[in-house]
RNA sequence: CGGGGCGUGGCGCAGUCCGGUAGCGCGCCUGCUUUGGGAGCAGGAGGUCCCCGGUUCGAAUCCGGGCGCCCCGACCA
């Protein structure tokens, strides 16, 4: 019974195991159109999470939200010659609407930039209406071959920063602010450490000056990259004509930024934490914080017990996410592996024998023996207790996945046999020099399927970077190579 | 777009080789008994067998054509 209820072990098939746990959480489902997806609640809700935390974030440092059109005219988006080019493979046109051919096919935006520039030039008149800082919650389409669950759809929802500033300085400077709210988020909310960096010339978004993104390991040692913050220079304030009057009366072009992420995130969450009883989810992000199992046998014990969990429910209520799990038609056993499938940290079983001797089990979710770890906690100690477990587990987790992404971090290499050893071999993110040739980093490719994710920030640079590339050339700075989604 | 797999009740599949009018498990509904790790028994509902055409007395099954989805690669957040 239980054999055949159970996922696709992990390390057996890391693709099937990641279906499964994201189809059995209820996470998502298959929708008719191909490689498109269904959000399904708790999916959602997850997302909600990320979404208000984000959105809190953005407002702290001064954006404001806005929307903007999904349908971009086709023209727009040809102004900008390097972004057109980026996103002509993945278009979708519309080309007919209200039964009539239309007489400009219209793009279903894939990013905003070419409908909302348009748009913010009038907005921004006068040195005194700078910055602009604008972001949107939306959906867009990028047609992608491959599709896989949250991780690349051919629909996705994102949010999409738009700012524009009067000097360089000033947009770079919002551009790592950007990422480093996304390392923040990814850090204290996901549990999921990024490593940040730059983006090399030809890996950047297209029309951008300089892309900057988060990558993060899963538990596969792939890389993710789970956001991407891109200074624009004046690359669209040109292409748009977006001028301002400065204080001096002249008119100059303006700087701009944009940053995005995306329910991918959702995917990153669950390769990041998730085991093989499925979904974990770090408190902070659970929909369902504490969720209480009643147990009875005589219809005495159930009225007693339903009712101490009713209680415990309304003291932890307000600060806890919880939920009281009193349906009579499962036994306990299936309600506990449905919410540890589901990825509840947290579970409080409650029964006679627990309210003799007036306490509650309480069985921690990301303790990977779940079955076996039972905590007693007297009945008085709970509202207090529980708040404390649930950070000591968001902790643990972030803990345990900066342990893996250290002890999959190999530094210095200089040895391409080395290198391909490693990656053929578990891979991981490999620290090396590099000569700066985008051929030498087609030949890795070719040869291990790993590529250039960042060149690393200050925060995660070795303290001493090799002289020489793999390549055997010169190396001009450090780069972290690792295969990626 | 290449390679592979698959299309049969809500889900997972058997049946296809060798044609005879559809079955299993899970889930769902009703009732009773259960409930400290995926409950038991009894009864019940639910299917254009992906689509179109052909062969045949008869097609889920054979033949021809089409469509779709999933997985693996090349491109990408």
């Amino acid at each position: 019974m239980a054999e055949e209820k159970a996922l696709t072990p992990r390390s057996e098939d890391f693709s099937a195991w990641y279906n499964g746990v994201v189809q059995r959480s209820e996470l998502a489902g298959y929708s008719p159109v191909r490689g498109c997806m269904v959000i399904r609640p708790h999916g959602y809700a997850i997302w909600e999470l990320m979404q208000r935390a984000l959105d809190e974030m953005f407002k702290a440092t001064g954006h404001q939200n806005a929307y903007f059109p999904l349908f971009v005219p086709e023209s727009f988006l040809k102004k900008e010659a390097e972004h057109v080019e980026g996103f002509a493979p993945e278009i979708a046109l519309v080309t007919r609407g209200g039964g009539k051919e239309l007489e400009e096919p219209l793009v279903i935006r894939p990013t905003s930039e070419a409908i909302i520039w348009p748009i913010m030039a009038d907005w921004i008149q006068s040195y005194r209406d700078l910055p602009m800082l604008i972001n949107q919650w939306a959906n867009i389409v990028r047609w992608e071959m491959r599709t896989r669950p949250f991780l690349r759809t051919l629909e996705f929802l994102w949010q999409e920063g738009h700012t524009a500033h009067a000097t360089w300085d000033d947009a770079q400077r919002e551009t790592l602010l950007i990422l480093g709210l996304y390392r923040k988020f990814m850090e204290e909310w996901m549990a999921m450490p990024p490593v940040t960096g730059i983006k090399t010339e030809w890996d950047k978004f297209a029309g951008a000056d300089r892309t900057y993104a988060c990558e993060a390991m899963m538990q596969d040692n792939w890389a993710l990259q789970a956001g991407t913050s891109h200074n624009l220079g004046q690359n669209f304030a040109r292409a748009f004509d977006v001028k301002y009057q400065t204080e001096e009366g002249e008119h100059e072009y303006v700087w701009s930024t944009s940053w995005g992420v995306s329910t991918r995130l959702v995917g990153g969450l669950v390769m990041t934490h998730s085991d093989d009883l499925g979904l974990v989810l770090p408190p902070k992000l659970a929909p369902i914080q504490v969720v209480i199992v009643p147990i009875w046998k005589s219809e005495d014990e159930k009225v007693r017990v339903l009712e101490a969990g009713a209680q415990l429910k309304s003291t932890l209520e307000g600060e806890i996410r919880v939920k009281f799990d009193d349906r009579d038609t499962l036994n306990p056993g299936a309600k506990y592996y449905e919410w540890e499938e589901k990825g509840v940290p947290i579970r409080l079983e409650i029964g006679p024998k627990d309210l003799e001797k007036r306490q509650v089990m309480a069985v921690l979710r990301s303790s990977a023996d779940a079955k076996r770890r039972k905590l007693p906690i007297p009945a008085g100690d709970v509202a207090a207790r529980v708040p404390d477990l649930l950070d000591q587990m968001q902790q643990g987790l972030l803990d345990a996945a900066l342990r893996r992404r250290e002890e999959s971090s190999y530094r210095g290499v200089t040895d391409y046999e080395e290198f391909k050893k490693i990656m053929s071999t578990g891979g991981g993110f490999i620290y090396t020099g590099y000569c700066g040739a985008e051929e030498c980093e087609t030949k890795v490719k070719d040869d291990t399927k790993a590529t250039i994710r960042v060149v690393p920030d200050e925060d995660f640079g070795s303290e001493t970077v090799p002289d020489t590339c793999i390549c055997g050339g010169a190396a001009q700075h450090e780069v972290v190579w690792a295969r990626a989604y």
